[in-house]
DNA sequence: GCCGTTTTCGGCCCGACTGTTTTCAGTCG
């Protein structure tokens, strides 16, 4: 069993004890689990087999015990009982905002309801506002709630719809017919919200195409096949989004590659420069309509240069002028991972992070960056220990004696101060003026209007020690909403008093989005793209903001934590 | 459930907001 899947057993069972209405600690505990299995940076079978995982905090005796029946059997008796006793449809239903497991209890006990189709129609027939502590306006709210949760239902977050991707790769890659594999469609585009999770395989022998495709069918995760035809075969998932996978021989991959890449429009007006080129360009290949010659191609980059084109990266074909650009040779040069320097956004066990600060700078050494700013909660946001005053000043401490250790390291201290729901910072200025890197951030309030929202913001962006504004909409995507948040303005405002706007790399907010990062570079507004990392492991997760950026046409020069550190210092300290 | 250089039991997680209520329960971050 791999990590992932043990995890998510963990949190299973953590939704199901919460719907039973058990200990709040209890249930903290298996999330607490959970999440630390995820962040395991190798195999748990090796470390339980190794005895290691004892020394993982977060797991005790019974958790690990857990941990062997999973890894002996595959299943584990307390999460096979808890998902006997209760359907599990409505752990779905409590993922409803506004739905918690005490009104999931009583729906799910006074009128029999399991699933979200059931509670729609309850809800619409004024059923729920007949219960006791529930009303009309609870009941309008999850009708609506449902509406958009059905709307989104089939789109996947691109973190999640990657995972699942990535899995999926490694099953096809173990079959001996298939020669290799390749993730394409709107993951390889990387769309924030995927359709379709879509794979490539490149077969040895054609006549295997047929079996590969029954083999693929037989992975767990994957339902009936929806569509089938001779080279292809798309099924419903588990998941909730389709999944579809193509088997084509060696010679036509490049072509079928290029074409289930999509998007759709990039793909269509390169058939149409083809066809004006004298060449008839199809997902079969590339064939020249004078004498019916295939077009040697041995990469995506033959395709666009015998097209006259530059290789245009899968993030720009999105048909938003990028074949025009390409023809003229004006496509940009785009950002990359190997260009970020450093992490301008970190949590450690100093707030509601689960690494210490030298593990964290540990792990951000290894990625070969120079320099890390940790930036932890201030002191009203209490849930997640936010750091006081007193408490800021000595972890500063702590870093000024740790940056001794290196030459060619340097830990900035920072802050991620909360914007106060009257648009006052959470520390006074004199603290702020101490500090290297100043980050301020929304976390209350966020059902303000926009007019008062806006205003917050824009009194953080004029503080004169805000250096960035942090997750700029606060959306999580999939699950919440942006604040009502008049991007523009903000962007303007930061335009104004040199500020720079944040990407968000965690793949549950990438925020902001490829859009407003677009209106940023044009305002001449940098970013800087934070992962926002609570633990060492999600520190990799830098490579999705990046893709917002490349999305958004962004060079290096548009992105502060591309800076070496003496011009990030100075740009800082300005 | 986990955790412990004071503790093997008793902490661990707190406050705002909303909607339902006549003084509070449930949800959420």
């Amino acid at each position: 069993m791999r990590n992932m899947e043990i995890a998510w057993v963990f949190y299973e069972i953590a939704d199901l004890l919460e719907f039973k209405g058990e200990e709040f600690f209890k249930i903290r505990a298996y999330r607490r689990a959970a999440r630390a299995i995820a962040g395991l940076d190798r195999p748990v079978k090796e470390l339980y087999a190794g005895g290691a995982l004892k020394e993982v905090p977060g797991l005790g005796k019974n958790i690990i015990a857990k941990i062997g029946e999973l890894l002996d059997s595959g299943e584990c008796r307390l999460h096979k009982e808890l998902k006997e006793e209760i359907p599990a449809s409505l752990t779905e239903m409590m993922s409803l905002p506004g739905l918690g497991p005490k009104r999931a209890r009583l729906i799910y006990e006074q009128l029999g309801i399991t699933t979200v189709t059931e509670l729609d129609k309850a809800a619409r027939a004024g059923k729920i506002r007949e219960l006791p502590g529930m009303g009309a306006k609870i009941e309008q709210e999850l009708v609506r709630n449902i509406s958009r949760m059905k709307k989104q239902a089939r789109r996947l977050p691109l973190g999640a719809a990657r995972e699942l991707a990535l899995a999926l790769h490694e099953y096809l890659e173990q079959m001996v017919k298939v020669e290799a594999v390749t993730v394409t469609g709107d993951i390889r585009r990387w769309a924030e919200l995927v359709d379709s999770i879509d794979l490539l395989a490149v077969v040895r022998n054609p006549d295997d195409a047929a079996e590969i495709l029954d083999a693929f069918l037989l992975h767990p995760g994957l339902g009936e096949a929806t569509w089938r035809d001779k080279d292809r075969v798309q099924a419903v998932s588990r998941w909730g989004v389709p999944v579809e996978l193509i088997a084509v021989p060696r010679e036509q991959y490049w072509f079928t590659l290029l074409w289930s890449t999509g998007s759709e429009q990039h793909f269509r007006r390169l058939q149409m420069t083809a066809w004006r080129q004298g060449w008839r360009l199809d997902r079969f290949g590339m064939v020249s309509r004078r004498d019916r010659q295939t077009a040697p191609v041995s990469s995506e980059e033959d395709i666009y240069r015998l097209l006259g084109l530059q290789y245009v990266a899968p993030e720009l074909r999105e048909n938003y002028g990028e074949i025009n650009a390409a023809a003229r040779g004006e496509l940009p040069r785009l950002l990359e991972l190997a260009d970020i320097r450093g992490d301008l956004h970190v949590h450690t066990d100093w707030s509601d992070g689960a690494c210490s600060i030298e593990e964290m700078v540990q792990q951000a050494r290894e990625k070969g960056y120079s320099y890390l700013a940790i930036t932890d909660h201030s002191t009203s946001l209490k849930i997640a220990r936010g750091l006081s005053r007193e408490r800021l000043l000595a972890q500063h401490e702590k870093i000024r004696e740790l940056n001794k250790k290196w030459e060619d390291f340097y830990v900035l201290t920072g802050v991620e101060v909360d914007i106060l729901a009257d648009g006052s910072l959470d520390h006074p200025d004199e603290v702020l003026a101490r500090v290297d890197l100043v980050i301020a951030s929304i976390h209350s309030g966020f059902k303000q209007d926009k007019d008062r929202i806006t205003r917050r913001i824009l009194a953080a962006i004029e503080n004169d020690h805000v250096d960035i504004i942090g997750h700029p909409t606060g959306r999580l995507l999939g699950h919440r909403e942006p604040y009502a948040v008049d991007v523009e303005e903000i962007i303007e405002a930061a335009a104004r008093h040199n500020k720079v706007l944040e990407i968000n790399a965690s793949p549950d907010r990438l925020d902001l989005s490829e859009f407003y990062v677009q209106l940023a570079r044009e305002s001449g507004v940098p970013v800087a793209i934070n992962t926002d990392a609570h633990d060492r492991r999600r520190l990799d997760e830098m490579v999705y903001g990046v893709s917002v950026a490349r999305r958004a046409w962004l060079e290096p020069s548009h992105v502060l934590n591309t800076l070496p550190l003496p011009d990030l210092l100075r740009v800082l300290r300005k």
